[in-house]
RNA sequence: GGCGUCGUGGCCGAGUGGCUUAGGCACAGGUCUGCAAAACCUGCUACAGCGGUUCGAUUCCGCUCGACGCCUCCA
């Protein structure tokens, strides 16, 4: 009996604009897809608060029991910028400025954004493909399409005939656009384009000479277009027709809209049965802009070396701030706010560690499993980790008042109590106990418990100048002591 | 301009047609303490505005205002 057979879960999907109950293709399994980073800078910070919300899903699924197979891409091709056919795309265009091969900012990018996301807790993904491994699947796609007449191919490039496309199929369908609004909303661009119309996208883009990215193909050296990868990649691996795709809000249109229109040409089939968004990450209340100077990399927020925050702030800190909003919703980065899921993510932790330490009872006076239930219940709707912090510290509240004696447990009730905190708080949300791995030598915890003696010593002759400056001198090197009814405790911060 | 998401108390953030109307942070009072801190207890009640539906709306519908996203590179 694996747990996802007990827990009913529900997922807004964004084709539906509902909360849905979620059903596996093939029961027990289930197929995720979201979309990774484009290489060609350091990752940015909102694009890890997608990542995050997702992980937070992939761990969740798997505690459910699913066999989870989550494939994350790495897009290395590069986009093109525009639609003009200017031919330069992001990684050339980083490339040339930086003096080095593509591949090379690929390469230097791709590490940067796997050393963050390790930092951060981050659970690899079962597969994590990259765009130019892949252009044969991707050439063999563009061939299906063109043979079903959905495109066309003009001057060594191939467009996808979206016009044609929507006689049969809903363009648009994803991101609630009709054909006729867009095509009175697109800005004509100087008629460099070949396309027949300007709603049509690239599926291969002919290579100018001096575009170092290339690849031969039926219609000339060229690259692929930006929303192929994803297509060829998701049927490689997930199928024709797979679970959930995930992705940040601003990639639903064009991005996804053309990934359901690719797959539907090709195969026929739509792609995805429950698509999930997430919001987009502001800092101070605006939308993080490099052109304003309202940005904040992840290394930056993480060191504590940027102009925004006052400290720095440690990844699972980082992490207990995302979670503490809903992935739906979008999320405001301040100082007070991250101040604020400090302190919070602190007094969870001493809670924690303070569960091997509590005495058991013959009787119980909470319901463990009533609040463990609560605990399913929030993350069944819709991963709702806000709910389930509240859970989690209303857990705080009880581990407390265990230890005044003001609540019991029974050793199994206090089992049950233990495993399902340690599984939400680290399996399920990814957070570390930081407090206790850089607290947790035997030597500093034997160091600072001759320092309480030594004040317990101080305190019973009444020599409390003496006692308070071994308190308020450890205080400062960040060890605060906590006197309570059966001893003195301490903390590191 | 079009489409979409949203607007909750000092701050951050869930949720709901009425019933006990989360949680965190901050603040105030109390218990504990040599004094503190920590912990515990108590207090602080909100749903942008205007209409409508309803016995009743913060929750549903419409409009207005505002924010953000997409429509054009941007996660």
């Amino acid at each position: 009996m694996q747990l996802y057979q007990s827990n009913q879960i529900k997922i807004h999907n964004s084709l539906t604009g509902k909360k849905e109950v979620f059903k596996p293709i093939n029961e027990g399994h289930v197929g995720m897809y979201v979309c990774g980073p484009t290489v060609y800078s350091n990752v940015h910070l909102g694009n890890v608060r997608t990542f995050m919300s997702f992980d937070m899903i992939f761990r969740y699924l798997k505690h459910l029991g699913y066999k989870v197979r989550y494939v994350r891409n790495i897009t290395d091709a590069g986009h093109l910028e525009n639609d003009a056919d200017v031919g330069e795309d992001k990684i050339t265009k980083k490339a040339r400025l930086e003096q080095i091969e593509p591949m090379e900012v690929v390469q230097r990018y791709t590490v940067d954004f796997h050393n963050i996301l390790n930092t951060l807790n981050f659970l690899p993904p079962s597969i994590e493909p990259t765009a130019t491994g892949h252009i044969i699947e991707q050439i063999e796609l563009i061939n299906k399409i063109i043979d079903n007449g959905f495109a066309y191919e003009i001057n060594g490039s191939v467009y996808f005939d979206v016009h044609k496309f929507n006689e049969t199929n809903d363009y648009g369908k994803l991101s609630k656009r009709k054909l006729e609004d867009l095509i009175h909303n697109t800005r004509a661009l100087d008629g460099q384009s070949d396309k027949k119309n300007p709603q049509d996208f690239a599926l291969w883009k002919k290579a100018e000479p001096q575009h170092i990215m290339r690849w031969p193909s039926p219609w000339g050296d060229g690259f692929p277009g930006w929303h192929l990868e994803c297509t060829a990649m998701s049927t490689k691996y997930l199928g024709e027709t797979f679970d959930i795709h995930g992705g940040g809000m601003d990639l639903k249109f064009p991005h996804h809209e053309c990934e359901i229109a690719q797959n539907e040409a090709a195969i026929g089939k739509s792609p995805v049965n429950y698509w999930m968004h997430a919001n987009m990450l502001e800092l101070n209340g605006q939308r993080m802009s490099k052109t304003t100077g309202n940005t904040i990399n992840p290394n930056e927020l993480l060191s504590g070396n940027n102009d925004k925050m006052s400290k720095a702030y440690s990844p699972s800190v980082i992490r207990f701030f995302m979670a503490q909003s809903s992935y739906r919703s979008v999320l405001d980065l301040t100082d007070d706010g991250l101040k604020a899921s400090e302190k919070g993510y602190n007094r969870l932790m001493e809670a924690i560690n303070l569960l091997p330490k509590l005495n058991t009872s013959k009787t119980s006076s909470i319901k463990i499993k009533d609040w463990k239930q609560k605990c399913y219940d929030a993350m069944n709707d819709d991963f709702n980790s806000p709910i389930l912090i509240a859970q989690l510290f209303e857990a705080t509240k009880y581990i407390n008042q265990i230890k005044e004696g003001k609540e019991t447990l029974t050793a199994e009730d206090l089992g049950l109590l233990k495993d399902t905190m340690n599984a939400f708080v680290f399996d399920v949300l990814g957070l570390r106990n930081e407090a206790e791995t850089s607290s947790g030598t035997d030597k500093l915890t034997g160091a600072v418990d001759v320092l309480i003696k030594l004040r317990q010593e101080a305190r019973a002759n009444k020599d409390f100048a003496m006692s308070d400056k071994i308190r308020d001198e450890l205080a400062e090197v960040g060890i605060q002591l906590k006197d309570g009814k059966d001893g003195t405790t301490f903390s590191v911060n």
